[in-house]
DNA sequence: TCAATCTGATTGATCCGATAAATCGGAATA
DNA sequence: TATTCCGATTTATCGGATCAATCAGATTGA
């Protein structure tokens, strides 16, 4: 029925076949026989269900199937949008930073004590790269942490745009910016949620989290709350 | 720099070659050619582009680009999902629903008199068709309504997951089911809430909006608000 | 002279077969 | 028994043939 909706053979052949993860496929030829389809057709289709994440291929191993995820979509049609226009970052910047607010609450009663384990063991590697002598960005900890609290929603839709936001920040490249005193107040804010989390205080760590989003670098930029292009232009910083 | 985050000669030449709406792209031949890779291993990439939104083509006319689009790669993975996971439309309405009450705010203050028209024509005309002796479910009218209040948001990427919502709500049938009660409730909170936004009174709008979606049919769904999968079970319902 | 029809060319769509590359399991060997 | 080799499997890529859709210009008839 849902099927119906996909005009690709090999795509309802995948749903059809109820394709869970790990599970081998059949090989090309012998799917182009069953569906109907010339091998070169049905390589098209499966370069498209590759792309979308839904399967995985090499020569010999076969073909296999993977676990369901919304982030290949998301993410490719995001970057193609980082290239054709000049405030697609921003724009979805403003959807990921709705995201975050509106499941703040439904989120973080479910965080477990590992999960506040881990947020505060981010916060300390943090912390640290930025004590040290020669400063590391601690990009992969910022990422970690705000995907950490949203994690056990366990909404692949909601999981996966926020894991495309981090995509495009890396691919506009702000994860490279080292603006130490900026670096600094951020973590101080992460800390500041962590332990409101820790309290049980969701509505503070929601405040926190909007106002540890306005925070804006030596430049003038907030790197995770988009501004509008003029102020951007004025100050004459290309994103 | 962007381009190099994607793993296709195509992608990237579309990318290049500053791929605007209505451009029309030299032949497949052509572009094997300048690319450096078969017309067979060009087509598959074709496929993603053509999947995702980004191109069209027929035989004889060619192959032109189309506007940047988020639906076509949101959709698609979207259909899958439902296909392959049973919670799958909860979880997107879940999403769907903090979407319109987050953004709420943002799009009501850049309606326009005609998007203010255009809603109370879209009440009239789904009250005209719950009066008719003959019901007709006003499904139009109801997507209408919800993508015309956040239309004007110009954010691409919200405008494509709502947009989303309502095919995956076609697909699994929430639009042919005919509650004439429920409906004709329905519709009596849009007119409030297109009567509240005449008045400028957004707040009231958007507890409306929170209100209507939270109606439940004769048979204990919520057609706009997901209940939890005990529920549902307890109930009957296949969704 | 103009409208209708036809046709060759263009170009995507689909198919088929050949070859290269990656990988694995079983046979052979030390 | 461990290591190496090799044939088979199967994906990846290429090139060519044919079909189908569409268009612009030529031709024909009124």
């Amino acid at each position: 029925m849902i099927a119906s909706q996909i005009d690709a053979e090999f795509l309802r052949y995948l749903l059809a076949h109820d394709c869970q993860p790990g599970t081998r496929l059949p090989s090309l030829d012998e799917i182009s026989a069953e569906v109907g389809i010339s091998v070169g057709k049905l390589r098209e289709q499966f370069e498209v269900a590759r792309t979308l994440g839904l399967v995985e291929a090499s020569p010999r191993k076969g073909i296999r199937c993977l676990a369901y995820d919304f982030l290949p979509a998301v993410r490719l049609s995001l970057m193609v949008a980082l290239s054709l226009q000049r405030d697609a970052f921003r724009s979805f910047a403003s959807l990921r930073i709705h995201l975050e607010t509106a499941f703040w609450d439904e989120a973080v009663v479910l965080l477990l004590p590992d999960d506040i384990a881990r947020l505060n063991e981010l916060v300390a590697r943090a912390q640290a790269k930025l004590t040290y002598d020669r400063i590391q960005i601690p990009y992969p900890e910022h990422r970690q942490f705000h995907l950490t609290i949203f994690n056990r929603l366990g909404n692949p839709f909601v999981l996966g745009l926020l894991e495309a936001y981090w995509d495009a920040y890396e691919a506009v490249e702000l994860n490279t910016y080292a603006d130490y005193a900026y670096l600094q107040e951020v973590w101080s804010y992460h800390e500041r949620i962590v332990k409101a989390l820790e309290a049980g205080d969701t509505a503070t760590g929601k405040e926190l989290l909007i106002q540890h989003m306005r925070l804006i670098d030596k430049m003038g930029v907030a790197h995770e709350l988009p501004v509008p292009m003029s102020v951007k232009q004025t100050q004459g910083v290309e994103l």
